[in-house]
RNA sequence: GCCCUCGUAGUUCAAUGGAUAGAACAGCCCCGUCCUAAGGGGUUAAUCCGGGUUCGAUUCCUGGCGAGGGCACCA
């Protein structure tokens, strides 16, 4: 639709003369000025210096001819010079019959026939999966199942830290600790890095031990701390599947540090003849400034990477496993950005990863806070990604008490898992996020719980619906989707007529697509959450404005409501949020 | 000190160079129910401060001020 009336200016500014013009297509803010406007008068005006509502008038006499398909119903000139498209109520109909319908409705070509690999979550084996990760896997899951709406073979994988200094001080806090008697062996084990990373800052003798370990764990030579290690990393990455499961994640690969790490070294020590790489104070480094970045150490003085070289490692460990990537997208913490400018810059004078790394895109989120100040739990110093799932659970099920429902566990969890990645999908990406507990799990206001009670309403209409025998006619849908409203030939019932105004609810609807579109090309989820809760808020109104089963709307209610569950769901799925049946 | 991000109602977020800067929460006022009121309606309230480019700037450039992150062997 956006793309006809997009082709149809393009053609009348050719006729005209004028064909490079930088124009654009919008849904205006206010429905009041049409369903589709464009600039192209203003735009256009400019170069020719014409009045710009003058022009516009020559446009739309252009553009009279499309007109006449019937699909639009009113062309007007408003403002300083926008054309405002005022659609018909059939096409209007026509779009929301697809949206209940057609399964791919919302989906476009924009990645057609591209493998992107996506990295996201990356946490780390022997420290806890904290809410940072949460943050980044419900980005990655969003961008990659946006991407997938765009026709896009995503790859998903998650890299995890199974070998550096982190892991030499959860072995060496582990084994001051003592072995006997710990129920919750994974708990052990992010005390134990706490322990560890503390004593590491304040105690010399604890930092050397720490850094003997470190090498032993790289040189497997140990076999004590090969036991730990063996067992330290399975409790971690079984603790993890449990996440995954929870979030809705599913791995293509997974990679390890102390896979990339070989790699990583052997690429540096390759190029410290060429010079890319620098010895420096013992150290191998590569220096930033030569592109306006800074120095960072790749190779430390024992002669042990840094994360710096485990991801150049990691570049060539992608580039051999899915070796015709259009795209590779990671993400991580915004406080890595800079980080990764020089890594990426190392990378890409490197002949065996330069290919992967100009195809590497980095985005960054920010750092979740919380509403009261709180950023620690009570015994540790952080939030852990299980505690923040837990404590949302519960209060979940408190919102639901009264209520009668199947599965309430399942949907607490569902609810809590909504909560939190709504929050962390509600704002473009980068920023930091004020989480409040309370308002994530409110009814009153933008939220995950919102978005889905909005949808548990409309299901629930349609069971009842269907329990009295009404039903949206597939018959009926398939011809309205034809663009034939009511078709003289079929018997048109009393209770199908179509109502004389279009309300916003479905004026909104229709530009489902459009805002999915623009979610992929920017990689910003956002657009997506932002649409949905405004949709989800139209649906409310019109809910409470309109009975529908028994009205004389009642089949065009119904396919709405269809139309509006269809694409609640299809959102959802896009920003991995769960959709509860009942709530 | 240098390099990145970012500054929008009291608060948390929106706004591909365009129309009267949108929501939500909090505050105040309404709707007691019939398909889920965990809802709906109304109302008060904002672009950090200067310059510049433009028909038009929250958006682009520039100078302040303020916040966050990064800057050598952590990830």
């Amino acid at each position: 639709m956006q793309q006809a009336i997009f082709d149809a200016i393009q053609a009348a500014l050719q006729e005209l003369g004028i064909p490079e013009v930088d124009f654009v297509v919008e849904r205006p803010s206010d429905l009041a000025n049409g369903d589709y406007a464009t600039n192209a008068a203003l735009v256009a005006s400019k170069k020719l210096g014409k009045s710009p509502k003058e022009f516009a008038q020559e446009i739309i006499e252009k553009l009279s001819p499309s007109t006449s398909l019937g699909i639009i119903e009113a062309i007007k000139i408003a403002g300083p010079g926008f054309i405002n498209f005022y659609l018909s109520k059939e096409v209007i109909t026509k779009e929301v019959a697809e949206a209940a319908t057609k399964a791919d409705w919302a989906n476009n070509n924009l990645y057609t026939g591209k493998k992107v690999m996506v990295e996201f979550t990356d946490p780390n084996p022997f420290k806890e999966f904290h809410i940072g990760h949460l943050m980044s896997n419900a980005i990655g899951e969003a961008i990659s199942r946006t991407l997938e709406a765009a026709g896009a073979n995503v790859i998903r994988v998650n890299y995890q830290g199974d070998v550096g200094l982190h892991v030499a001080k959860a072995i060496w806090g582990y084994q001051q600790m003592g072995t006997e008697e710990n129920p919750i062996l994974e708990g052990k084990w992010g005390m134990a890095y706490v322990l560890g990373a503390e004593k590491y800052e304040t105690d010399e003798s604890a930092k050397a031990e720490i850094q003997e370990r470190n090498k032993k764990i790289y040189e497997r030579s140990d076999d004590e701390i090969n036991k730990l290690y063996k067992e330290g990393r399975e409790v971690s990455l079984q603790r993890f599947e449990n996440i995954y499961r929870i979030l809705g994640t599913q791995f293509t690969h997974f990679f390890f540090e102390s896979q990339s790490w070989p790699v990583g070294v052997k690429l540096v020590h390759a190029h410290i003849k060429d010079g890319v790489f620098e010895m420096s104070d013992g150290a191998v480094v590569f220096k930033g400034e030569k592109v306006g970045l800074h120095t960072r150490v790749f190779l430390n003085s024992q002669g042990l990477p840094t994360y710096e070289a485990k991801d150049l490692g990691l570049l060539e460990l992608k580039e051999e496993k899915e070796n015709d990537l259009d795209l590779s997208i990671t993400i991580t913490a915004n406080e890595q950005t800079e980080y990764f400018k020089v890594m990426l810059a190392a990378a890409k004078e490197l002949p065996e990863v330069q290919d992967i790394a100009n195809k590497t895109q980095h985005i960054s989120h920010g750092m979740m806070r919380f509403a009261d100040g709180k950023m620690s739990s009570r015994k540790g110093n952080f939030i852990t990604g299980v505690s923040l799932l837990a404590d949302m659970q519960r209060g979940a099920h408190q919102k639901m008490q009264g209520r009668e429902l199947k599965d309430a566990n399942k949907t607490a969890e569902q609810v809590a898992v909504g909560a939190i990645k709504f929050t962390v999908l509600k704002q473009g990406s980068g920023k930091d996020i004020v989480f409040d507990p309370e308002k994530s799990l409110s009814l009153e206001g933008d939220s995950g719980p919102y978005l889905q009670y909005a949808l548990t309403r409309a299901r629930s209409l349609l069971r009842k619906a269907e329990a009295e025998g009404l039903r949206v006619s597939a018959e009926a849908a398939e011809l309205l989707a034809k663009g034939e409203a009511w078709p003289s030939g079929l018997e048109r019932p009393e209770s199908a007529a179509l109502p004389l105004e279009r309300s916003s609810l479905e004026r909104t609807l229709i530009h489902f697509p459009e805002v999915v579109a623009r979610a992929a090309r920017e990689l910003e989820p956002h657009y997506v959450t932002t649409f949905l809760t405004e949709l989800a808020s139209l649906f409310n109104s019109w809910y409470a404005a309109e009975r529908v089963i028994g009205s004389a709307d009642e089949t065009y209610g119904l396919l709405l409501t269809k139309a509006f569950e269809q694409t609640m769901l299809k959102g959802l799925a896009l920003l991995g949020i769960p959709a509860p049946e009942e709530m």
